[in-house]
DNA sequence: ATGCTTGCAAACTCTTTGCACACCA
DNA sequence: TGGTGTGCAAAGAGTTTGCAAGCAT
């Protein structure tokens, strides 16, 4: 953990690293909020304000993302740096993830192929809507 | 326009008449404030809550979308309710609609012939993250 | 005339900021 | 030790809500 806060050129504060493992830890898209829930589990001296700043150094560096959200009126963050996809449920307002590595093939060729007048794409990320079935 | 929100099932107030237009005219994702200002241009008697009231009737019956962002601290509309992608620049964070009928087929093809499990998918948006290169 | 809409202002939620103290390198 | 990070509380931005008055049907 140290190693990752180091590497990414962060001190490695004890909030850092619970923050850092806090989100590892936390399923789906987490908010600000909820990572702070999580680490004040552990560890019930950490400000929201430091949770705040926290995740906006890790997003600086590319330790996490924020991810869009259409009816959030909160930011999420997730710590899933690789490529993925995002399953919407319109019913339940739930974000599942999704990965597909044919999907991305697919859909890298597709651009590799024809490319985008005046635009350079790095990376993708399909917003799937639709409902839950069981 | 009168058509439009009584197809809709909403009274064509004098309000929700020009809030509807100005959507229409505003280019890209306009945020409940720029609407406003937007709608004030015209007639400065509208009030910012309606806005709000009247954005969330529209989005509820379909006359626009939420557009997710990752950046923004506010929430964005979109009048253009096509199915579309985006192109989201990472130096301007400027987002760009874009088309193609071609990816769209590609897309639905590809989940016809292989499902997604325990979901049914009614549409699809590509957020493609790059730079601009002029 | 009835009931949905509006305007206004206050309340609320989420996020940011300023500053003194604490801590990592 | 020096400079960065933290906690706290207050401020800020965006959004929602409650209610009396207004308007479309």
């Amino acid at each position: 953990m140290q190693q990752r806060l180091a590497a990414a050129g962060l001190r490695a504060t004890h909030q850092r690293i619970l923050i850092l493992e806090s989100l590892l830890v936390l399923p789906g898209h987490p908010t600000a909020e909820q990572v702070h829930r999580q680490v004040m589990a552990n560890t019930p001296t950490v400000s929201l304000g430091t949770v705040y700043k926290t995740l906006d150094s890790f997003v600086e560096v590319g330790l996490t993302k924020r991810v869009a959200s259409a009816d959030a009126q909160c930011r999420r963050y997730d710590s899933d740096c690789s490529e993925h996809h995002h399953l919407y449920c319109t019913d339940t307002k739930e974000i599942i993830d999704y990965c597909n590595p044919q999907l991305d093939a697919l859909i890298r060729d597709f651009f590799a192929k024809q490319g985008l007048e005046n635009f350079q794409p790095h990376s993708f990320s399909l917003h799937i809507a639709g409902t839950r079935v069981s």
